[in-house]
Formats: structure tokens, C-alpha cells, sequence
DNA sequence: AGCGTGCCCTAAACCGGTTTGCTAAAACGG
DNA sequence: CCGTTTTAGCAAACCGGTTTAGGGCACGCT
């Protein structure tokens, strides 16, 4: 009975179904005021019974706008989902951006390349989240000219930011270390997308073991190079970083992961080698997502406003979108510590 | 120095700038084999210079194609985003997208309105989540026409599906409780996207549910339905679960969770209300998420291969896509209960 | 009758690319 | 030297909508 084209039905269909111009059907639905009242009703009905349904695409092509905004990260999805961290972050930016009528999409490196992945996206905006000043493709992001904002990243100066003070937040971690006892730790850091030497002192990872190591020194310790061990920020990453300085001798007493679900997998590692934490071992978390109180031991962390975050960077990335004023606040949110159980006095006679 | 045009540079200025046609341009970067070396070298210099980046929704267009997968959710994003399940589901879709070359797009309700959050949105195939067939707006979804692949769900029983056993795991989660020698139970159930006389009895809660039900009718114990609490999937809905059953007066031995963040909900209200677990309280959960180890105590629950799922889906959604074969091919991938520390035998003289 | 005013609706241009069909010139073949 | 193929590039149609600038007509007014 139905027509069995093999062809989508288009606004040209129902037009000719209809009696009427493409005109007409586009008024029907965008602008029924300029049609008669009964037209556009029919037009509508006849619509339906067609089961028409506006091409989104062409419709962002002349419109100029695809009401969605775009979530950058330099690191592949799989390794994004698995962090708790960015699900608190993209619970916020789902909450700002449904609010005003936006949709997400999901902007990773395609075959290695991030540059190429934007290309590719169409979006009217982006929420940069993690982007080293290093990466190398910056320059033909920020050359898209599409607004931007950045999360925990400083790389685009003339773009708005919302950051948090990583430094402080890693210096009050340190310090609460230092006051238990300890003397001999392990960093566990969040793998930079890039080279190990990573030249961008901005990165959220540098920022955070400068933090490590101004406190350490005021007490004092120094922490060598090769205290610190690097892995992607997820629960296997931790875990895996931790068994790797354990094997290559590393003995310390406290761990100060630079994230919550790596610091779990210290937990994870920990426990597989018989240590008990905290009495063998201390570890301190960062960003204070919600497992982190219901992890065994409850983690000590840095508290950072996740969410908040998330929900800030849309506004501003609407702002931007919207008024294309090109604003370029800066926001710099607090964090705390929260001590919970994973974190107590130095053991007698391992430190060094 | 540079033309300060407020107009993007498109095609034609670039065609102009190196004083070929549009065509020559657009083959310079698909086709170049059909031009001059020299000639497709010089143009693609032009272009670099003057920051041309050809538009993606045009192409989009022209090509009929988006080279998107859209992650269809009932559920708002502030939600979906702090399920850990969906984490773990999305980690696998992401990874096979990614590969194929592929972005994603979240497509959750739009002021309330699923269908008109599909609407809007450009891809080429959908993964729908956990879609109730009672959905009311399910028609209109089918209608888009778009190949779609079903996960946790059959409600389109004409496209592909990724589901679990649920009624089986549910079933283990409940004997192993009986087995234990729990006879007074509460159900924690995810939040149908609905009313809650959902009238879906293929929705996982409802599998689910009728799995604890079937068990527990083995044993000789009923479920009444006052011993069904519901919240939304996450660690807040889960604690907020409890509370509100125990507010009620109830006092179970054990709580059959739907979904491990709840049931990590259910242990927060259960410390927050002085009980231990496993001593006065068992607790198992669903989908064996990575933090489900690392709670406190570790969780024992019912392990799904969320993962996989996720690859899964994606692979037949591509199949679908790109062999525009309307494959139906309905995958069912087993459950295994993985006991760790959350449950235990029945405390005396508590159950009624 | 002549003219201005609204109301409804349409033809055509447009968004920014890709693709088809063709032409003109160069290279080739006999 | 002329017909044939190849090469290099172009004009125009097209994708599927939205929007602009009018056109035709009925009505009211003078």
C-alpha cells in the first residue's frame, strides 16, 4: 500500500502529496503563522501519514548552527569512559548542555589524529577537556575557529578556562603526608597523551607533581625521577603503575596518585601483594569522585568540584556560542582534602 | 595582513585565491589522482594558508552520510553519566567506533522528548540503551528509520539486540542469598523510565524481578511488592533506595541490587544506619563493574560482560550500516555470580 | 473605477560542499 | 597527418532543507 521507494521521504514528497510548495512545508513546521491555519494542519497531517522527518543535516546547513557541542579529549574513549573522573565531569556538561537544548558528541583522536577528529565533527563549540599547551596538533585546533573552552588546561590563553588550583591541591595531599611521617614516596601520574618528557608546564600533570614537590622540599624530601610512575588514569592503570615501581625495588610508604581511580588501583595493587593500607602503605587520591568513599579502604583525596566544573564550562561555551562575544574568563575553582581511611601514620623502619 | 572577512573561508575562496574551479579544489583533497600533482600541491598550499577546513555538515550532506553512531539513553546524561555500567558499556562502544573510524553522539531526552532528541540529531545508526518497549514514544523512533541495534532490550523485535540472561543471573544472585540462609528480602530496582507499573515485561527490571521472584519461589518465599524499592541507577539513587525501605519499616538480611552502583548505594545507607555487611546485612549487585572489587566490603554480585556488550552492538550496527542489510541477528551473552565479601549467612533471629 | 493593504502562498536563491558529464588540449598510434 | 585515447580542469546539477522577495487575489476605502 505504501509506497515502497527506496528513497527517504523529503520535503519534496510531501509538497507534491500536498498540493503545495517546499515553501509551504517548511512554514508548516517552522513558521505556521504564515500559512492559513487549516493549510498548515494538513500539510502537517499529510507530513505524518508520510512519516516525514526533516533531514537533520541539511537543516544545520542552513541554519548555520548544530546545537551541539563537542567534548575534546586527547585520549581514546575507551581510557575516558573507564574514569570516573570524566563521568563526573560529563554529568555536568550533560546536565548544562540538555538544559539549554544541546546535544554531546564525543570528539577523541580518530586513527591518532585529534586535529583530524574535529574536522570531522560538526559541533558549534567544544569543551577542551585536558589539553596539554604541548599537544601537538593545538595549532590546527584552535585554527578551526570554533569556540572553545578549556577544562583543566591553560593551552589557549585567549579561549575561557576553568581550571582548579592543581598545585594547592597536590601541596595539601603532600603535606598531610608528610605530617603522618612519611618520608619515602611514590607518585603514581596521569599518563600525559604525549611524551614522557612533557613540555608543557601547564599540563594538569606537571602542575600537580610541582605541587608534590614544593611540598616535599619545605620538609626537605626530594623526590627523584623515578618515583614517579606514569599510567592512563583508570583503576587498571593505577594498578598496573604500582606493580611496575614495586617491581623495579621501589619500597615506599605513601602513594600520591593524581587520581581517584588510579589510587584505587594502588588499592587493587596493593592488597594483591599482601600490604596493608594504610598500616604498610598510605595512598591519597585526587579529585574525590563519588566511589571514593566506598572503595576498602574509604580513600583519602583531594576534593575537586567535578561536576561543578562541567556545568561552568558549558555556560561559558554557550556564552561564547551565543553572544560570540569571544569571552575568555578565566575560572579558577577551590579544592580540599578530604581525609577518609586510606591514609595514616609511617610505618617504623622501611622509609629510608 | 590577513583578509579580517568576517566569512569563513569556504571552497569558493579558496578556488578563487588559486584560480581554479570549486571542482579542482574538492578533487585537490578526495580525488586527487584525477588533477595535476602540481596542480593538487598548489591548491592544498592555498588552502593551508588561508585556514581552509572544508565544512563537516556540508559534506555531510553531500555525501548521505555522517560517520556517526548515536548512544541512545531514556535517561538524562546526569544520570547515565554517574552509572558506572554505562561507563563500562560506552568504554566498549567507544573502542569499536573509534576503530571504524566513527564518532559518537549522545542522544538522551530533550525537553522530555526522546523522539525529538533523535530528531535533531545526525548519524548514521543508533545503539539504544536499556528501551523500553513500553516506551511511548518508541513508534516515532522506529520510524526515523535508521538501523538500530538494541541493548538490554527487545523492544524492536525487527532490528539486532546485545542482551544478557537476565531472568538467569537474577536467579543466582537470589539462590546464592537463599543459599545463605536469607528468607526476609529487598529489591533495589532501577527506576523504570516510566511509571512504575511498567508495562514492558521484557525491560531488564522486569527479567530481572521476575528472576529474583522465581528463585525466591523455589524456597517457598514471596516477594511482595512492598519489598521492591526503586531509584535511579546510580550510588545516590542506591542509598536513597534503602533509606526510604527502611524509613518504611523494613528489615531485610539481604538486598538484591539491580545495578552494582546502587548496590554500593545500599552499603553507604547501610554503614550511615549502623549496620554491617555482611553481619546484619547481604548485599549483591548486577553487572560486576571495575569498582566492585574495591568497595568496602567488596561487592558480590552478578558479572555481565558490560564491555563486550558494547563492541558487540557496535559491530552489528555497523554491519547494518554499512552492508544496509537489515541484519537481525539477536545476541544473548551469559552471567556468572562472582561471590566476594558483601554477602553472608543470615543473622539469627532477625528475619521475620 | 482606482488604489492601498493584508493574507496566502510560491519561485528561486542559498547554505557549502561533491559529483557528473563534457570539452579542450596533449599524447599516442598507425 | 589524422583519428583515438588520455589527461586536466570546468560548469552545472545536486544533497535537502530554509529564507527572501514577490505575486495574485480579495477586501476596504475614496
Amino acid at each position: 500500500m505504501s509506497t515502497t521507494r527506496l528513497h527517504r521521504v523529503g520535503i519534496a514528497d510531501v509538497a507534491q502529496a500536498a498540493g503545495v510548495s517546499k515553501t509551504a512545508v517548511s512554514f508548516a513546521f517552522n513558521s505556521p503563522e504564515r500559512l492559513n491555519d487549516e493549510t498548515a494542519a494538513r500539510i502537517r497531517q499529510i507530513a505524518d501519514e508520510l512519516g516525514y522527518r526533516p533531514d537533520p543535516v541539511a537543516r544545520m546547513l542552513t541554519q548555520g548552527r548544530t546545537r551541539t557541542i563537542g567534548i575534546l579529549t586527547p585520549q581514546p574513549l575507551a581510557v575516558v569512559f573507564l574514569n570516573p573522573f570524566f563521568g563526573a565531569l560529563s554529568a555536568g556538561i550533560g546536565l548544562a548542555a540538555e538544559a539549554a537544548g544541546f546535544g554531546l558528541y564525543l570528539i577523541s583522536p580518530l586513527h591518532g589524529s585529534l586535529a583530524q577528529a574535529v574536522s570531522r565533527a560538526s559541533v558549534d563549540g567544544l569543551v577542551a577537556i585536558g589539553l596539554s599547551s604541548g599537544h601537538a596538533e593545538i595549532e590546527q585546533i584552535r585554527r578551526t575557529g570554533l569556540p572553545i573552552v578549556l577544562v583543566d588546561s591553560l593551552a589557549m590563553p585567549e579561549h575561557a578556562s576553568v581550571t582548579i588550583d592543581d598545585a594547592a591541591g597536590a601541596r595539601a595531599a603532600a603535606s598531610h603526608l608528610l605530617e603522618l611521617g612519611h618520608r619515602s614516596f611514590l607518585v603514581i601520574a596521569v599518563e600525559p597523551p604525549m611524551s614522557l618528557v612533557d613540555p608543557s608546564p601547564d599540563s594538569v600533570t606537571a602542575l600537580r607533581l610541582g605541587g608534590y614537590r614544593s611540598a616535599l622540599a619545605e620538609s626537605g624530601v626530594s623526590l627523584l625521577d623515578n618515583q614517579v610512575e606514569t599510567g592512563s588514569a583508570t583503576v587498571a592503570g593505577g594498578a598496573a603503575a604500582f606493580a611496575r615501581a614495586w617491581a623495579r625495588g621501589l619500597r615506599p610508604t605513601a602513594v600520591l596518585a593524581m587520581s581517584d581511580a588510579m589510587a584505587i588501583g594502588v588499592l587493587r595493587a596493593a592488597d594483591d601483594l599482601g600490604l596493608r593500607v594504610p598500616a604498610d602503605l598510605s595512598v591519597i587520591g585526587f579529585d574525590d569522585v563519588d566511589m571514593a568513599a566506598f572503595v576498602n579502604p574509604p580513600l583519602t583525596t583531594v576534593h575537586q568540584p567535578v561536576r561543578q566544573k562541567g556545568e561552568d564550562a558549558v555556560r561559558l561555551l554557550l556564552a561564547a556560542i551565543e553572544h560570540r562575544a569571544p569571552e575568555h574568563e578565566q575560572l579558577r575553582l577551590e579544592t580540599h582534602i578530604v581525609v577518609r581511611a586510606s591514609t595514616g601514620p609511617a610505618p617504623h623502619g622501611i622509609g629510608r
